[in-house]
RNA sequence: GUCCCCUUCGUCUAUCGGUUAGGACACCAGGUUUUCAUCCUGGAAAGAGCGGUUCGAUUCCGCUAGGGGAUGCCA
């Protein structure tokens, strides 16, 4: 059998992490049993569904390399086909018109709580004569689920769920309007799809105990399904923007890569022994169904923090430097030749003290700018008067520097000290602040050898 | 209300009946560092509760509690 997995957002919002999890597990799966992975999209919610959110999963799952096989199925163009399986089910006896208005619904509801009974519609009209049909009353059509016995799920994930079909109503598969709902078109498009595996939010369950008897009812073969844990908020509760929890977008813009989101959304939920650093050629090596744990997982901005960190830090030079360069060029601005020669001499102290790309680029803007460089209010205060004659004196040493190496510029400023017989605190300090403008930075003898002796010089002598 | 699911350090998790219950993040302490960060060393930190089954339960079963999900002419 060919393994055929799918990811089905409805664009009615942002591409949540959740979503980019389910996504990751469906195209992991599909990759290591060298199958297919599908994206369709369930814009059948004409009123919520937007072009915007369209955008944003397609180019969510771009960013993350989540690519697709085949064209993107666009759930509203095959209204039509999941209609003729509607009628289809009504004309073989597997479905029936049902002309119960919305209130008397919500009227079978309240009294089925009342009465401690489950919620559902009570089937009054699968077995009525259509000529008591209400005139002006556009019927629905429902399925016919079975009344007695039980529904079984196996699942790859949650085991063997059982539920007695006196819990299941017959449930609408086609509106009022002759527009099929999400239950029936889901049935439809994954059959007509080929999809065998079925990996979704466990929020999906009880649809799926329902939706297999359309399956059953089509003769059709039902595919094998694995309900997946949510996330959840710090709290517990739902995962929503007061946890922290955004658009997947956001992480990019806020500088994560994508090696760490695919990494940490593989870990929420999945295991393999102890291994936290996974790439994706790994991940797809390992994955698999069996590991993915039961229980929710709670969204943990810090570990998705420290695994950016040390993808940055793991990342090649040449590749930081090119998403400086990006960021600057993102903003008009061009990297001049003797800057971006100063950048790469000083990149290995920025890469292992950013935490994100952002930070990075803005890490790095000291050396980039011209001098006179801009100062941050803890560097203006640690240059007085008397620290800037000091460093000024210092520039005396500097220029004796023969070998241009981190050694021989720690030796030179530590023997300038021991002359003046100052603490290297004293010295260091405001030399950072004029060279660096902030009072935090990379090591100090890095930041002077990466700027050279001409420009370390030329910004002691501003002052 | 009804049905379903979940429950190991604060967090993500390992353990597939016998372990000093392991790792990672975060946290704390120490070291390295002129600063911050990195890095290194160490530390504190967990089987929800109660009953079974068993020579032996975190592991299997039941109950209780807590949490989550579903219960739409949304998807």
């Amino acid at each position: 059998m060919e393994i055929v997995t799918r990811f089905a957002p409805s664009p009615t919002g942002h591409l949540h992490i959740g979503g980019v999890r389910t996504a990751l597990f469906n195209w992991l799966y599909a990759k290591s049993n060298n199958g297919k992975f599908k994206l369709r999209i369930e814009d059948t919610d004409l009123k919520r569904s937007t072009e915007d959110a369209k955008k944003t999963i397609i180019n969510g799952l771009k960013w993350l390399n989540l690519n697709w096989d085949d064209e993107i199925v666009y759930q509203s163009k095959r209204l039509s086909r999941h209609t003729e399986i509607g009628i289809k089910l009504l004309e073989s006896g597997h479905a029936y018109k049902c002309y119960s208005t919305p209130e008397e619904l919500k009227a079978m509801r309240e009294e089925a709580i009342k009465n401690k009974l489950p919620p559902k519609y009570n089937g009054c009209w699968r077995e009525r004569d259509l000529q008591l049909a209400p005139s002006g009353v556009k019927p629905v059509i429902r399925i016919k689920s079975p009344i007695k016995g039980k529904t079984i799920l196996k699942d790859l994930i949650q085991g063997t769920i059982e539920v007695s079909n006196s819990e299941l109503d017959d449930f609408i598969i086609i509106r009022s309007d002759g527009t099929p709902t999400y239950m029936l078109s889901v049935v439809v498009d994954d059959y007509d799809m080929k999809i065998s595996h079925i990996i979704r939010g466990h929020d999906h369950l009880t649809n799926t105990l329902r939706q297999q008897h359309i399956y059953n009812a089509l003769g059709w073969n039902i595919p094998i399904h694995a309900h997946i844990p949510l996330i959840h908020g710090s709290d517990g509760s739902k995962l929503s923007k007061r946890h922290g929890a955004l658009g997947i977008e956001a992480y990019n813009e806020q500088g994560f890569l994508v090696n760490t989101m695919l990494n940490y959304l593989l870990r929420l939920g999945w295991s393999h022994g102890d291994e936290e650093i996974i790439s994706i050629e790994n991940a797809i090596k390992w994955f698999n169904i069996e590991s993915i744990g039961k229980s929710p997982a709670k969204f943990d901005i810090e570990r998705l923090n420290s695994l950016n960190s040390h993808y940055i830090n793991v990342m090649g030079d040449s590749e930081v430097i090119k998403i400086i360069t990006d960021s600057y060029a993102k903003k008009g601005e061009i990297i001049q030749k003797d800057k971006l020669h100063i950048l790469k001499n000083g990149i290995k102290g920025l890469k292992s003290r950013a935490r994100t790309t952002v930070e990075l680029t803005n890490m790095s803007s000291f050396y980039i700018e011209e001098t006179p460089i801009s100062l941050d209010e803890k560097s203006k205060k640690i240059l007085t008067d008397q620290n800037c004659i000091l460093i000024k004196e210092y520039v005396t040493y500097l220029e004796l520097i023969k070998n241009w190496n981190e050694k021989s510029i720690e030796e030179n400023i530590k023997s300038f000290c021991n002359d003046k017989k100052i603490n290297l605190g004293k010295l260091a300090q405001p030399l950072r602040a004029a060279l660096t403008g902030k009072s935090v930075s990379p090591g100090l003898y890095e930041v002077i050898l990466a700027l050279g002796k001409v420009e370390t010089i030329n910004r002691i002598n501003v002052f």
